[in-house]
DNA sequence: AGCGAACGAGAACGGTGTTCTTGACCTCAG
DNA sequence: CTGAGGTCAAGAACACCGTTCTCGTTCGCT
């Protein structure tokens, strides 16, 4: 997307200058990054300026507002967690189903886990005044993607799943089957995906806002007996 | 706490004074909700004193600072949602479990999409650099002391569930069974609640979040179907 | 009746996001 | 090679913000 501004300023693509300007961008966001995790969710321009040796105002060379730095951050966030949630997953045997889908689980919350804050950005608060551009739909869904694709991937292996659907719920699922092209996935089953989905970014919200700080120790087990559980609710045989 | 405040300063507890102070207390709180559900996460004090014809730096003669009025707003927020809860399970015949359990599911979702703003306090992001206080973790349990009373209440009627729980989890759970004195209530038992509990704030906060906008029309359908399940889970029976 | 505490106003400090102006620099066309 | 135009960082300025302090005023209790 910001690529997009560099040509409307009227730069040309592979120019010296171009170069430069995106790897300024990219050092913003990585020493936003840095702030984010020291400072928690509230970002200042100023301080990522100070850490830069750069005035505040110079930032706006390259982002035209706070917002707009929060919402690429947003975005390489989504990136990095959905990458690394398919590397995890590669990683298993692709008929490994149960593996595969605890592998994303894991994955999620480990990377959760070690960027709190980020994770915050992406699945805490909407950050007051400031509307989700479209942007941003795209690399969230990569999650619930891969967890589909397995569902798909091992369709014949699957054990059998309740059909009893809402109707209206029935309908919404139908229509999100059709956008996303996927033909051969029955309501039923994309229901239990998006029940696992839920459940997936519920326990990690609990466990990185700090709720299950004072109840549960040994967390570990309890994120993967939870997610077991949801394996077995979509019907992934053991 | 705050009328703890008023006597280390010095006021007799039932005077005149205390009581316009305890009053003006509450419109404070009153003034900073309704600024809340306007500008949503970002509380400013100058914005709440101008609502009140007042200037900001008078705010400081009851609050002491913006992180102790943002933690009364927690606490009376989890009392109002553990009221709203328990009241919607009183309405419901106590032996009928299924209706508690989905009547305190639904006060909760309810007053979450009602006070968007306060919910996002109570379960979103951590407010930065604001560490919840010992006084908000009695107020936060309210809701899932609720639906454990739900299952200890109708324990004999209660269909089986599998004791596979992982041997860590399960002492974690155990200890919490000790504190809250519920002898009676089985660790794979009080695991279901917890699923139920997360899976309730998860999909909540997915909804008041906006994360379900595009996807689900039939919403409040959708909640009860997830709700449903998780009652399922939890052993009560249809 | 008078003392002292509580109060609200206001100024001040250091912080914030954002805008605008200014001057230096680089790049490319003539 | 020189000049024009675009890009850049800096800095001042504006309007906010939380917080602290000081200053009269007010008002309740003894």
């Amino acid at each position: 997307m910001f690529s997009d501004l560099c040509d409307t300023v009227g730069m040309s693509a592979g120019s010296l200058r171009a170069r430069v300007r995106s790897e300024m961008s990219l050092e913003i966001k990585e020493v936003a990054r840095r702030r984010l995790a020291v400072d928690g969710g509230n970002l200042s321009l100023r301080a990522v300026a100070r850490d830069m040796g750069i005035v505040a105002s110079a930032l706006y060379r390259y982002f035209p507002s706070r917002d707009a730095l929060i919402t690429a951050l947003i975005i390489d966030g989504y990136e990095a967690l959905g990458t690394a949630a398919a590397d995890a997953q590669a990683a298993v045997p692709r008929d490994d189903l149960r593996g595969r889908w605890l592998a994303v689980c894991n994955a999620v919350r480990t990377w959760a886990l070690a960027h709190p804050a980020e994770y915050g950005l992406l699945y805490g608060n909407p950050v007051p005044g400031y509307a989700a551009p479209n942007d941003t739909v795209a690399p969230a869904t990569r999650v619930v993607l891969l967890l589909v694709d397995i569902l798909v991937d091992g369709a014949e292996r699957l054990e059998p799943v309740p059909t009893a659907v809402p109707e209206r719920v029935r309908t919404d699922l139908r229509r999100l089957i059709d956008q996303q092209q996927q033909r051969d996935l029955p309501e039923e089953r994309l229901d239990r995906v998006f029940i696992g989905w839920t459940h997936l970014f519920g326990l990690i919200s609990f466990e990185c806002f700090g709720r299950l700080d004072i109840m549960f120790e040994a967390r570990a087990e309890y994120f993967d007996h939870h997610m077991a559980l949801m394996a077995d609710l979509a019907g992934i045989p053991r």
